[in-house]
DNA sequence: GCAAATATATACCAATCGGTATATTTAATG
DNA sequence: CATTAAATATACCGATTGGTATATATTTGC
């Protein structure tokens, strides 16, 4: 690893948080100067510009969801188990425990619906990415008969996001772990509910 | 009314869908003027700051989401259909046929989060508020025999709220009617498990 | 319809925005 | 170790940011 690349990534490290938190019109390159300790010459020699370094900090906020995800489902045999990956995950996102500003699917979304096609674009792949990743585990569930088969793998995956997206924008606004508790309850009856 | 009070109601609906669609910080005095045709002399003449008119503008676009909601309920008796008004009604947000943006609870609610105290303030009133009808309409059903009285009210709202504003991220994303038809079709399978 | 009060427009402010050319420092290589 | 190449810092750019003092219109009440 060269030493542009260890400082791009230290650059993506230290404000992925920050994009996170503030969203991309809220995070001003001074932010990026100051999270760092670096100058804008360092920010402006390894990228392009404001928008490649939200760019790789949304990527960079995104594997570290997935790949924690990834790492716990893999432990797991039964499809509901699998599922069940996400409230414990998820959890941890919202305490702060693992990351600062809560779910960068959500946040990315809401924040850039409307002003960022590219970095819309990018979310959108996420969220297609995991719903097609529910979707078959459904599918492998209702094959070894865990689940029953007249359920829409599709709906359920829909469903389960919709639940820990909108749990997470409640929990975190109301800073009330009772409330994610609640939320995430019912999400484990449907879940079982399934068979 | 005044000319001044028109005026400020003036500027609040013209700037509400922006500041809906860019959040606080990503909507500019400029973006202000241009959405108004007025100066900046006259929108400091009736707004102190850029967050007065913020914090109207998400007054004036809360309820509209509200006072729709409210205006629909009434006309329903049971409480199953007083609930299933909810789905109806922000149909409306997502499609952009009455306001644009989507869900001004869940823009701002993550625009605000981690950046903006006040406007914080509101959408966290506006949550609770919203948790609460919910609850209390659920109450009043266990009340009247028309849900079972082993559901926690406030589980019950919160899921229902989460359950909508998830959705409302997805289908605003992904811009497929279709996912918003399959999450609420869930939505209603819930509320009529409720009995 | 005239005067006083109110409301809007004009012209400006310092600070910050994203971005860049160039100088300086640091790291890699023979 | 010296030279070269790469990476970082400095100093600056024009544009835009939120905001204001003051002049000009426009209402309002008599």
């Amino acid at each position: 690893m060269t030493k542009a690349e260890k400082t791009r990534n230290f650059i993506v490290e230290k404000t992925a948080p920050i994009f996170n938190m503030k969203g991309y019109a809220g995070t001003s390159l001074n932010d990026i100067t100051a999270a760092t300790g670096l100058t804008k010459g360092s920010i402006y020699g390894n990228f392009a510009n404001k928008d490649e370094v939200a760019l790789a900090a949304f990527d960079y906020n995104l594997k570290n969801v997935s790949s924690r995800i990834d790492a716990d489902m893999n432990k797991q045999v039964s499809v509901k188990d699998k599922l069940l990956v996400y409230i414990n995950i998820y959890q941890k996102f919202i305490d702060g425990s693992v990351s600062e500003g809560g779910c960068p699917v959500l946040n990315t979304a809401v924040d850039a619906d409307d002003t960022h096609p590219e970095l819309r674009g990018k979310v959108l792949k996420a969220v297609l990415g995991w719903k097609n990743k529910i979707a078959k585990l459904v599918e492998t569930g209702i094959s070894v008969k865990e689940i029953n088969a007249d359920h829409n793998p599709e709906q359920v995956a829909l469903t389960i996001i919709a639940i820990i997206e909108g749990g997470i924008m409640i929990s975190r606004l109301t800073n009330k772990p009772a409330h994610w508790n609640l939320i995430m309850e019912s999400l484990k009856k449907y879940i079982n509910s399934l068979s």
